[in-house]
DNA sequence: GTTAATTATTGAACGTCGTTCACTATTTTG
DNA sequence: CAAAATAGTGAACGACGTTCAATAATTAAC
């Protein structure tokens, strides 16, 4: 009997106008990059030339975006909210815990391979960014569906409880991103495969079982 | 009865003397850089300012060291190098495996907190840097060390062996560094208990013991 | 021991990054 | 409507990290 997922991804929660025009130029910003990117290649495009495409000045584009890689994470996160409603009753077929976390990195593996050329320097700037660590600060999406989803586990017992859900949260993370940082520096390596070794370890633990 | 630990962090293997000049010159680039991160802090020190420092060229400077965060891995590494000879001792003391990776943790955590000041920029660095995941290439002394204490647990049943040493050794640094960089973010917590309760965390698990 | 190939170093110039500043326009609040 | 807060602009700036042609030192080959 699956119970609701609740991982609340975003909620727009509409304020004035002002936000409002803050959010499409977000977005504006993001798609004029994006498609530069696609043309050109990350690399290769700079803030100047995002800044001219999307006419806009350059202090502007800095104002919403301080780093290049700021781009790459808002389409990611925006594309994962996209993607959600169609994800959350797939993780409720199956069982809370160890098993949706499974199922959860199947479906997040398929779609870093569709997005494999653009996931390093990603992956690079949110291993190096503070918020994987401070709690309380506004979190990515992942790291809020992670949380959800250990939650879940510690609740059926799978879990252990005896060490807060964010801590948790953040080593399977880095975990998370550490291996996909391998993946992509390696054509050999399979994500999914990676993905399912990484779960068995991170909850297997290093020790043999007794 | 405590075997070698056996660990090589460093062999010289003196080479001709082009290769003992360009070693020297590393030594002088990041002392000299060392010593100004010291008067003025990590941001506030250019690299133009360290090459003027350091009378050289700033191509040669950056020849040697592709980027600032790579100086302090120079003097992190020597230093570590340097206090292996005390440590290694130390560790042969306790029983290879776990005991032997709280103990080196313990001891690391009181030098961490001695270059706290620097270790931010210096954790990020290799955060983001290739070598964490690729094998096979050159390794920091860490990755070294830590492959061989794990190796060690593998070859007394206490971890599991189904797994490369070297894939444990990634996941267990990428742990290492999360922590620190947690503990960097919050003046409030104590690396050595963050540290034991991530060695707890990597080797049990994610899941309860049966 | 002279020659040839490799490697280290230099100064100057360049493009990009990311920031600062003073200023204008818009939205929000009271 | 006035005051305050928020977005946006252009120009300039310091720093990063790279490129280039040229010179000096080391190593290897003949």
């Amino acid at each position: 009997m699956p119970e609701s997922v609740n991982t609340n991804v975003d909620l727009p929660a509409e304020a004035g106008r002002r936000e409002r025009k803050r959010l499409q130029q977000l977005d504006h910003l993001a798609d004029t990059a994006w498609s530069l990117f696609e043309a050109e290649g990350f690399e290769s495009v700079t803030m100047e030339r995002i800044a001219a495409a999307a006419d806009v000045s350059k202090v502007t584009l800095y104002r919403h975006f301080p780093v290049k890689e700021a781009l790459l994470r808002h389409v990611f996160h925006r594309e994962l909210g996209e993607a959600w409603p169609a994800i959350q009753p797939e993780l409720a077929r199956v069982a809370p815990g160890r098993e949706r976390l499974a199922r959860f990195l199947e479906l997040q593996a398929a779609w870093c391979e569709s997005r494999r050329t653009f996931l390093l320097p990603y992956v690079r700037y949110r291993l190096g960014d503070h918020r994987l660590t401070t709690e309380g600060r506004e979190r990515s999406g992942m790291d809020r569906i992670f949380a959800a989803l250990i939650a879940q586990g510690q609740a059926t017992g799978e879990f252990r409880a005896d060490l807060p859900t964010d801590l948790l949260a953040m080593h399977f993370q880095f975990a998370h991103l550490a291996t996909m940082l391998r993946c992509l520096g390696d054509e050999r390596l399979s994500l999914a495969a990676e993905f399912a070794g990484m779960l068995d370890l991170v909850c297997d633990g290093l020790g043999v079982r007794r």
